[in-house]
DNA sequence: CTTGTATTTTAGTTTGATCTAAAGTTACGA
DNA sequence: TCGTAACTTTAGATCAAACTAAAATACAAG
């Protein structure tokens, strides 16, 4: 309950891995997997900041790390996220509201091999 | 309840805003004097975001301009800044908060007048 | 120990948010 | 109408968030 936390969920990325998150616990891989448009890094330094707020934890499981939501963090709050998510209308603006929020560089071209 | 609102209370110099206006309705003038540390142009640029994410309204009163926060539109949201507000290790907390975080250019001296 | 897979961290880049200063707007009152 | 006060808007500057690419780490399994 405290200002990490606000500023934390301000963050529509960061809002989309707890959706994706909300009601599965998943690995770091596979939260990357449903998000195509970003690097795994860029992933994992989100889940980073939403674990230092609190809002999720991980627990090591084999060669994998499993994340959850920590829902009990986020008091009130955790209700209006799922009453936004469940309006359609939202769902139908969120690719857009990704689309505009996006920060840093623009994907480069991967250098191809030396030979 | 959509995401404007959530990213709208993500700022901490917005939450300042909020917390001056939380039980007073106040001119932006009053709001300025309140935060000497910026200046009015970018306090009224703050209020205009939260005036377009539905946190506060206004409305003019002779040579003024008055403000007040529009409680039902925080929700649950309202009762957890009041708690956060409410916290007195929060308040310490708060000059050190404003100063880490501050953006955008330092103050420059005033131009003197040419002459 | 080596190889491969999963993830984190680092170094560097880009962009939007936040600011300042100054110009513009509105409304009151002399 | 003119001046002044209150406020908003614009143009430009700076900073840190959010990213990429690549190097580093962790850990399992052969």
């Amino acid at each position: 309950m405290d200002a990490a936390l606000l500023s934390a969920i301000g963050s529509p990325r960061r809002r989309e891995i707890l959706r994706l998150l909300w009601d599965q616990e998943l690995t770091a891989g596979a939260i990357h997997q449903a998000m195509p448009d970003v690097t795994f890094g860029a992933v994992s330094l989100q889940l980073k900041v939403l674990a230092d707020a609190g809002l999720v934890e991980s627990r090591p499981d084999a060669q994998f790390r499993v994340y959850r939501v920590r829902r009990e963090a986020l008091g009130p709050v955790g209700a209006m996220l799922e009453t936004m998510w469940a309006d359609a209308l939202w769902n139908l603006k969120l690719k857009a509201e990704l689309k505009e929020s996006r920060r840093g560089p623009r994907p480069r071209r991967r250098r191809s091999k030396a030979r």
